[in-house]
DNA sequence: AACTATTGCAACCGCGCTCAG
DNA sequence: TCTGAGCGCGGTTGCAATAGT
């Protein structure tokens, strides 16, 4: 079982550090011309005095003649998080679905990009689900005092409203932890006419995960199969290649990337995936509302079904106060 | 303009798996 | 069955570019 020494600590002569035009350009015609064949001894082959692991690396990550370039679109960014919600840290096998994109490429914009995302929404880039961590909380308290300071400076500020949703978002999150049926539907007034879920358009594929941007528009997703050996149609990621996808249209792939995004429960998380062949039409999220829900009703309900906890009691009569700018 | 902090990405490191001998 | 070489993966680091002060 041993691991290979590889050239980590006896090759101390050879380069390390970022690749010159001219180690690229011997990398590519060696590779070009004999193909990769045995790493370990590809670069002695070259001309190279680079390790050869070192070698794979720049090849698999930057040389390869079909890596695309460029921003994420963003139904790759939601294929990722889909893929990312199912197989969890799992970059080369996300990568298999992301023709074009690198593990590390697609591994490096998670941790930039993603990640941080999910966590400003409130949710947990490792389970996908809403965060419940005390630093989440004050964020939440938080958010609801810049509401109100936003809305007694000026009530109608386009960033001040932004605040105010975020709080509901917050909220919706918290609630949603809890997972309780009555609570579900507590915040969907938070959001008055607007969405009765936070995550509503990324699940029917009409918006963005991003406030400011436009609901993405629905194109052809045809995605083509890499082998001919695995070309099987409706069944689950896990299972198959992207290929799998193929005669499926953009929106029906959109309801099922993104229905795992915030699973409801651990039994719809891992059903959804399998029912995908089956019913490409459900986009259920378990979000069933009543407009006329009165949230803080249900929140004074909770607090007085749970405990005297004066924290969830200061927030609740924060939020609840005449004054507050969420209501 | 200078300095500092933050971000994004390429590359490295080390572990574990596979497979041939 | 055991061993070791080779490979691939995921986590981490280093550094250049950019933003903020």
């Amino acid at each position: 079982m041993g691991r290979s020494p590889c050239c980590s600590s006896d090759d101390a002569n050879l380069k390390k550090g970022p690749w010159t035009p001219e180690e690229d350009e011997k990398l590519l015609d060696y590779i070009n011309t004999h193909g990769h064949g045995n790493w370990k001894t590809l670069p002695k082959h070259a001309d190279l005095n680079r390790c050869g692991k070192s070698c794979r690396l720049r090849w698999a990550n930057y040389l390869r003649t079909d890596i695309k370039r460029g921003r994420f679109s963003e139904e790759e960014e939601r294929l990722i998080i889909n893929l990312h919600s199912t197989l969890g840290n799992k970059w080369s096998r996300i990568a298999t679905y992301l023709p074009g994109r690198t593990d590390n490429e697609i591994k490096n914009f998670w941790n930039t990009h993603i990640r941080k995302k999910l966590l400003n929404m409130g949710l947990d880039p490792n389970t996908h689900k809403p965060r419940t961590d005390l630093n989440h909380l004050l964020n939440l308290t938080q958010l609801i005092c810049a509401a109100q300071l936003g809305s007694l400076v000026n009530p109608w500020e386009s960033s001040a409203l932004k605040v105010q949703a975020d709080a509901a978002q917050l909220l919706q999150n918290l609630i949603q932890t809890l997972n309780t049926n009555q609570l579900s539907t507590i915040t969907a007034g938070l959001m008055g006419s607007q969405k009765s879920y936070p995550y509503e358009g990324l699940i029917n594929g009409t918006s963005s995960l991003y406030a400011d941007e436009p609901a993405p528009v629905p194109k052809k997703f045809h995605l083509m199969s890499q082998t001919s050996s695995d070309q099987h149609q409706g069944q689950g990621v896990i299972e198959n290649s992207w290929a799998s996808f193929e005669g499926y249209e953009s929106s029906d792939i959109s309801d099922f990337l993104i229905s795992e995004l915030v699973p409801e429960s651990p039994e719809t998380a891992t059903t959804s995936m399998n029912q995908m062949g089956d019913d490409k039409t459900n986009t259920n999220h378990g979000s069933t509302v009543s407009p006329d829900s009165s949230i803080f009703q249900a929140w004074e309900k909770l607090m007085d079904d749970e405990t005297d906890n004066s924290f969830w009691k200061d927030i609740l009569d924060l939020a609840s106060s005449p004054s507050s700018p969420i209501l």
